[in-house]
RNA sequence: GGAGAGAUGGCUGAGUGGUCGAAAGCGCUCCCCUGCUAAGGGAGUAUCUGCCUAAAAGUGGAUCGAGGGUUCGAAUCCCUCUCUCUCCGCCA
């Protein structure tokens, strides 16, 4: 959630830095609201003290075996004011919270202005000498040996994978290389749960807003990400300053329903209701934030350098910055099969936006801080297999043979 | 799945209706003392939030797993939920 106190300031220029955010609080209504919810809390809070002195003095009247009639109808009097008062405060305080939990964050500055990802800005290509074009897809490169999508249909249905013989070696190859290269780089490897409760997903930022796109039964979601879990492993708790910063990487399954985008990507690895990521999350002090997004951004593009694959990082504009980021960095990956660069990595500065949500805090002399959290994938494992398998145009056991001796060795 | 016990500050743990945000101990911080070390003495030590302040100080409200209820007043009584532990059963 953003700073509270931005909803009693300047209410325009709050207006502008939520401008291309797709908010759709009215914030005209939602800072009366809170003008309204502070006069009221300000006269029950004057009530109680009121109510509490009395209450105190009955006390002890009762121990020295004074009569307290009179005071006690005086009390009997605050406290039905009281609980009126608290009625409606309670009515607003929901209102107040429901409308808040929908802002997103507010970008940084030097974040693109613009609605939608034609105003994303490409910052740096890498590789261009190995860019190859017209390769085949990997779905034609893989079925039905490698990639055995009919079968995972019969399984689970449409949009499963089921990778077979040095494919499924190579994902899991995949993986350990990638947690191998940021554990040298100085993460911690979580193993975390991948069902997790309806309050990890909101303090990430998962809900309210794309309940749409989580798998949930029982009182439990389907994490859509690794980050739900890394990102509350600190929730509620004052971090010593000395154990900032905090960086985590882990391996997980991630479900999505992926509700908003059928007929796209329909074959292939690249958009599938189960991937496995690697994500990496870290938990840093204001200051350092903006450094380490850099470093963040540099992780996981040490991973596409040492799989030789061409790539470009894009800064996302303020329209398409995902609900609760400040700013975001896209690694895309070049696809031969479809001339395109896509998506392999999201990295991201929330800067104090989940962890007000999640309330992660370091003490720093006698002051309690919230701590800036990142959050990024390190890489997407299934899209990696994708980008291999059509850059290096493999096709049988012998070329996967190859890249994974190649892994093990990096 | 069955039976039982429990949830209090950084930790251990006392507290069953009233000067209780909470005894005591441990830990931690600062100070004193002793040549160093060990020991000893003193002070301080939860969170969120309102007002006030340049800031500190000060002063209100809330918080004893969560939410609701009873009451002038709840850590304490009642209800619901969550979680943890022990035993039995089942099981990778």
């Amino acid at each position: 959630m953003i700073d509270t106190g931005l909803l009693k300031g300047d209410l325009e220029s709050l207006k502008s830095k939520l401008k291309f955010r797709h908010s759709s609080v009215d914030l005209d209504y939602l800072s009366e609201l809170v003008s309204k919810r502070s006069n009221l809390t300000r006269e029950s809070e004057e009530l109680k003290n009121k109510r509490n002195e009395i209450s105190k003095k009955i006390g002890i009247a009762r121990s020295t075996n004074q009569k307290a009639d009179e005071l006690l109808m005086k009390a009997a009097s605050f406290a039905k004011e009281i609980s009126s008062m608290e009625h409606n405060l309670s009515e607003i305080n929901s209102e107040y919270k429901q409308l808040i939990d929908q802002i997103p964050n507010i970008c940084d500055e030097d974040v693109p202005l613009g609605e939608d990802e034609s105003s994303n800005v490409v910052v740096k290509m890498w590789g261009d000498e190995l860019i190859k074009k017209d390769g085949k897809s990997h779905d034609e490169l893989l079925k039905t040996n490698y990639l055995d999508s009919e079968r995972a249909a019969k399984i689970s249905g449409a949009r499963f994978a089921v990778l077979r013989n040095r494919a499924a070696t190579l994902e899991r190859e995949l993986a350990n290389f990638m947690i191998r290269e940021h554990i040298s780089k100085g993460y911690e490897e979580i193993s975390i749960p991948f069902l997790v409760k309806e309050k990890a997903m909101f303090n990430s930022g998962q809900l309210p807003k794309f309940k749409e796109d989580a798998y949930s039964f029982d009182a439990f979601y389907l994490i859509p990400t690794g980050e739900v879990s890394l990102v509350n492993l600190y929730s509620n708790e004052i971090l010593d300053e000395k154990m900032l910063s905090k960086k985590l990487v882990c391996y997980s399954p991630c479900f999505r329903k992926e509700s908003g985008s059928y007929g796209k990507d329909t074959k292939g690895l690249i958009r599938l209701h189960q991937f496995s990521k690697v994500e990496l999350v870290k938990i840093v002090k204001p200051e350092e934030s903006d450094n380490e997004l850099d470093s963040l951004v540099a992780d996981a593009e040490s991973i596409l350098q040492k799989l030789k694959l061409p790539y470009r990082v894009v800064l996302k504009c303020r329209g398409d910055t995902g609900f609760t980021a400040s700013k975001t960095f896209d690694l895309e990956v070049w696809m031969p099969s479809q001339n395109k660069f896509r998506e392999i990595s999201s990295c991201s500065n929330t800067r104090d936006f989940q962890s007000r949500r999640s309330s992660i805090k370091f003490r720093r002399g006698k002051k309690n801080e919230y701590a800036h959290l990142l959050n990024g994938s390190g890489l997407a494992v299934g899209r990696t297999i994708a980008a291999i398998v059509e850059n290096y145009q493999i096709t049988n056991d012998k070329d996967f043979d190859d890249i994974i001796d190649l892994i093990k060795k990096i």
